[in-house]
DNA sequence: TCCATTTCTTGCCATTTGCTAAGTGCAAGC
DNA sequence: GCTTGCACTTAGCAAATGGCAAGAAATGGA
């Protein structure tokens, strides 16, 4: 029940002491989140962000066809919200789910906002994070320009396991580009090998 | 010769008062890059990150095989710098390249820490930047995820025309994540319509 | 100007993926 | 037990894309 976990997060993001790690982990609040339930709905602003201490959680929107695309799985250690509309403070057009029950460390933006600018350590922090961000979207774009679907599917497999054990076939096929029926083929495949 | 079209750029950024946007604008230095020289090699860590003014920048990278992947193309008042690089003080996996003589504003990574922590509005500034740019290549993933090759490439025709007339196809190519074969098929039905 | 290189197009065929529809298995609720 | 809905698989065919190779067109240097 204490924020230790926590805190060793913020200290995996940017090494910093451990007074100082406990003041932007004071900064989080505890939130449990059922299965199915809604950290955001489309079209309200994102007010928190949220890291994962426990559980699975899917984001996704709707295209204009009015279908269901993931954008992002996130387990544990990671970080879900819409930063586009936390930061900016504009309407999100993702819904982000979760698919098991969650447990999840949260700070709301005025209070990021506040320490943003107090706390030097914090805005470290916060860019790290966003950076980071970045990163895992910059990478999953190469995947996506240089691998086949099954490659990226087999990347999955490895990297993140428990997210195919609680996401629907369906779920994993759009958040990879491809639809059901490819990957149910692929998947054919994969067992094979 | 003058400072007032950075001062315009960083005021679309984010509103505030000239006195502020130029404080903001007088971090900034001009340079001319030719043709072909590079902004950025694999390899070093990226130091400066660059507004353009004029001209049209190309990102890529070499993937396992040792093929060039376009991962970005910028034109006139984007940002060019390998983000990644840049504010964790890593080695760059990119390589950025000027495709036609350009003009650019940048900053060192040194002056920006500087003024992250030293003027409120640098440090909104900043965040901004890279929210936004995490916002661009969250678009273009959903690109990826939803559409053709050949939608992909008509937005890109209509987005940045600019870029189509300076980039060889095979680097158009990688940036849709196609060969150049396919996109010189693309191109003559896209021709036809 | 001429040559060499690069860029682009095209054809042929293989592979991957999409689309539609049917069928199976499973679990929840009546 | 039965129905219903959902998740997943499978099949057949169509469309998109890739791989390779040849040749045309454009470009850049000497």
């Amino acid at each position: 029940m204490s924020k230790d976990n926590l805190i060793q997060i913020v200290q995996s993001v940017l090494p910093m002491s451990n007074a100082k790690a406990e003041q932007i982990a004071e900064k989080f609040k505890r939130r449990k989140t059922a299965r199915n339930e809604y950290l955001l709905k489309e079209g309200s602003v994102c007010s928190e962000s949220h890291i994962i201490e426990e559980g699975i959680i899917r984001s996704y929107i709707y295209d204009l066809e009015g279908i269901d695309v993931t954008t992002t799985f996130c387990s544990k250690q990671m970080f879900a919200s819409d930063l586009l509309s936390f930061f900016k403070r504009i309407p999100s057009k993702e819904n982000i789910q979760a698919l098991t029950d969650c447990q999840t460390w949260y700070i709301t933006y005025d209070d990021m906002q506040e320490s943003f600018h107090a706390i030097p350590e914090f805005r470290e922090f916060g860019r790290l994070n966003i950076i980071n961000q970045f990163g895992i979207l910059q990478q999953r774009m190469l995947s996506m320009l240089q691998q086949t679907a099954e490659q990226r599917y087999r990347d999955l497999v490895y990297a993140n396991p428990e997210i195919l054990q609680h996401a629907p076939l369906k779920y994993i096929a759009t958040y990879l580009g491809i639809t059901d029926t490819s990957l149910s083929r692929i998947r054919k495949e994969f067992v094979k090998k």
